[in-house]
DNA sequence: GATTTATATTGACAATTTTCAATATGTTTG
DNA sequence: CAAACATATTGAAAATTGTCAATATAAATC
């Protein structure tokens, strides 16, 4: 004979199965690596990144300017935006700021991401 | 004897090196990623989807409820964007709604993701 | 030193995102 | 069918983000 199994197969008002889930990623962990996602998260940064990736310690603000579909200061927020979390850096020469990824700073981020999504393969 | 060399090494007014910079990622391209990257880029979202793919099959929402720190509209709120990105599905069996996640459009995202950042390395 | 030029900053506004209380919906049980 | 319950939706408020005109800053040239 079958034992009886309800449509359910919970009981109800028991907060379900609580303590039972398995939680891996911590709240920190989340924060960080949302961090990480967040910065890339933009088409303006993604090409600037791109821009300064194809064209090492070559570019200026105007080059981005004319490559972009944005005023001179939302290219300004957004390098400054990508400077403050270690992506790029700048130097000045003369009247231009050069500016250039920090790829040790953008594999470290690569490792972050590619750490989670391959945990989740 | 030595060409005479400019501290600015550039002209003035000339928009610089326009039509110089070497630009790879389009417009769409960038939009395309940056959807991506914006879809995994909260907290609470990674949580989720950590949550749905360490207990395959298994997870309802009041179970993310005892599991997240955020309440029950803010958790449905987030299920909805992730299942409108294609991220995640859910079945219902009786009262609950058991979540799981769409392994293949995460692998798809995955491969977006990890293209463009093996290119940058 | 006055002018021109490249970039940065400021400040304002619009759009988007995040959160949650309140409520609606749909299902199960008594 | 009434009560209890899990989840979804709505609507409002707060916070964050993105954009740009105007302006400031700093360097180079005249």
């Amino acid at each position: 004979m079958t034992t009886d199994i309800t449509l359910t197969e919970r009981k109800r008002g028991t907060r379900c199965c609580a303590d039972n889930v398995d939680t891996g990623l911590s709240a920190e962990e989340a924060q960080q690596l949302s961090d990480d996602l967040n910065i890339l998260a933009h088409p303006i940064r993604l090409q600037i990144l791109d821009i300064l990736v194809r064209n090492s310690e070559q570019v200026c603000v105007c080059d981005l300017e004319t490559a972009l579909p944005v005023k001179q200061p939302t290219i300004s927020h957004h390098l400054k935006l990508l400077r403050a979390a270690g992506l790029i850096d700048c130097e000045r020469r003369g009247l231009w700021a050069y500016y250039f990824v920090r790829r040790e700073k953008l594999a470290q981020i690569r490792g972050r991401v590619f750490g989670q999504l391959d945990a989740w393969s």
